[in-house]
DNA sequence: CTGTTAGCGCGTTCAC
DNA sequence: GTGAACGCGCTAACAG
């Protein structure tokens, strides 16, 4: 169904077709009615290969994300999607598994699809060849959970929100608070988090903090299993992200420790799973789809004005906090006594 | 970076840049080398608008699915996903938000966009305006999950799953088995399981079947709790899917129920999730991302020798099924006697 | 083995 | 307000 059996259907040229579909005003009103009857009669829409091929630019976005077994990116891209759609673009997602040469790879092959721009969560903006590219080529990108100064970001301050944790919980009795992350050369967002942890610790003089590295990929149940079952475990940890706080309830569970009793445990991501668990997951929560959809919308902008999205249109969004069930005071014989009295530091906003 | 810029470069002419890529045989593999390096060098890869416009046929599969928040279809489209970059394809993926009028759409928009194929979650395969489009215009597509004679599908056999899973449970000493399950209209999966389940208790003359239709996009943990807390509450109950499993498990112990002590929970799907939960999450598994890799395995098969995928080449695989730990034998007080001795009949294979 | 050339379907000048 | 014609980048048929 092309735009020459319309236009001879209707009896008028390809070139009539064409205007009456994108640039409607040039055209009689009367052809113009006449040519959409026909044009819907016939099932017609416009050939995208063509048309990318003409116009040097197609209605189409790159998507690069990590994996989709991680509910927070699958619902982010959930997100995107829906915009997406909204906005008239398709989407094209890749999934580098976490590796970063994938990551290059993918921004190559995209590039050669023609996209009008991508979204991308990267491991490391700082260094990242596909980004370069990207910067070297004038394609419009924005980055979805990555913050770097030199990139177009949408996503919260992971570092800010995970300090302000910390002091949740030490207004709530805790100083034994260990952190739970994953691989922090596998991503950026871990570093902040875990940085978050270290300085909201340091600033409260509550020792050495004591951060368990895991793979993430693959469940780690076992190895934290274990971690727990240390005779001066924590009262308190700080998952870097939701699956990992799961899979913490799990080893609890396992180790036979009440939560939120015994052990209080924290995610980060906001996963719609994580409130229909039990207990249900008290987590420092991004909006995903929301970001998802801030990503497209910047881009589509950028794109409808015929310019590249710039570090200076980044956005912060702030976090928010599930309350959850798996987080309380601590046992009162492991509180120590002047810190009972410290809940006036809760000092965390949104 | 055209094949033009690279032909001028290599001192030859585009059809020998375009054979060295796509017919490397009937190139002299001197001219070949130098062509690819200096493709490499300048960092050509085709532009895939012009291929799809030339050839009429592009290397994206379409995929339509109901949505992202669900994790089975999730890990489905990551298994998609991959096959399609170890294949060479890209995919365009549409989410219809359960909504039978979306699938329509999604199916002309990817018509539109030239796909080669599409893989396919519809609501009901028997009457979907969408299906009968791409049969009509003799499109190669696969159906996941779905099952019907009509098409070409790849599932498991979720009826004879269910109805299996009954005789598991009755085998037990359960008598009281409930079936909680999303809205019937929605999918033609969740007809099937909930057939399943009518038929196993027929089979084993175990009463009248207990179903509970319940929304599935929204959580509905306050319904369930409230069926749990009936006086003559069930003693198992099976899930229609692990989302609705999970939440089951959520509601019990709202109700303040020991599972599997008291409620022994089952869900369907096999989601990843389910095995870092505490307790373990019971339940029949299907084999996601394999499911995606052969959907798109038999399209791109079909595809390569000009044909399109027919119903007799439909999968039915085998269910697994994921022991964990929501399931267990009733309580003592509760088992009649005489189905005490009647675990001889556990004749579930996979 | 390699070069020349004709479209694939469309958007966009430039005439009328 | 409308039509004719060019070319986006590529593949495939045909010559050589």
């Amino acid at each position: 169904m092309s735009i020459e059996a319309v236009a001879k259907q209707a009896g008028v040229s390809v070139a009539t077709v064409s205007r009456a579909f994108n640039l409607p005003d040039q055209v009689a009103a009367t052809t113009r009615e006449r040519v959409h009857a026909i044009a819907r009669e016939l099932g017609y829409s416009a050939n995208n290969s063509a048309r990318t091929l003409r116009t040097q630019r197609s209605r189409v976005i790159g998507v690069v994300l990590p994996s989709l077994l991680n509910p927070v990116f699958a619902e982010c891209l959930d997100g995107i999607a829906q915009a997406a759609c909204s906005a008239g673009y398709a989407i094209l997602p890749l999934m580098t598994q976490y590796e970063v040469a994938a990551e290059q790879q993918a921004v190559a092959s995209l590039l050669a699809s023609n996209v009008a721009g991508l979204v991308l969560v990267v491991s490391e903006p700082a260094n990242s060849a596909g980004l370069a590219q990207l910067q070297a080529r004038q394609t419009p990108y924005v980055l979805a959970y990555n913050q770097h100064p030199d990139h177009p970001c949408v996503g919260v301050d992971g570092e800010t929100a995970v300090a302000q944790l910390v002091a949740r919980l030490h207004s709530l009795g805790h100083t034994e608070i260990a952190m739970l992350s994953g691989h922090l050369s596998a991503s950026d967002r871990a570093r902040q988090r875990v940085s978050g942890y270290q300085r909201g610790m340091r600033a409260l003089g509550l020792g050495a903090p004591r951060l368990l590295e895991v793979p993430f990929v693959e469940t780690a149940v076992d190895e934290i299993a274990q971690f727990l079952s240390n005779a001066n475990r924590p009262t308190a940890v700080i998952c870097s992200n939701d699956l990992i706080a799961i899979r913490c309830l799990r080893a609890a569970w396992l180790c036979g420790l009440a939560v939120p009793e015994q052990l209080s445990v924290v995610g980060f991501d906001g996963i719609a799973l994580g409130q229909d668990l039990a207990p249900m997951l008290s987590t420092l929560a991004q909006p995903n789809a929301e970001m998802g959809r801030l990503c497209l919308q910047m881009l589509t902008e950028a794109l409808a004005a015929g310019q590249v999205p710039g570090p200076s249109q980044s956005i912060t969004l702030p976090h928010g906090w599930h309350e959850g069930e798996s987080c309380a005071a601590p046992p009162a014989h492991l509180v120590p006594a002047r810190s009972r009295v410290s809940s006036h530091q809760l000092g965390v906003s949104s």
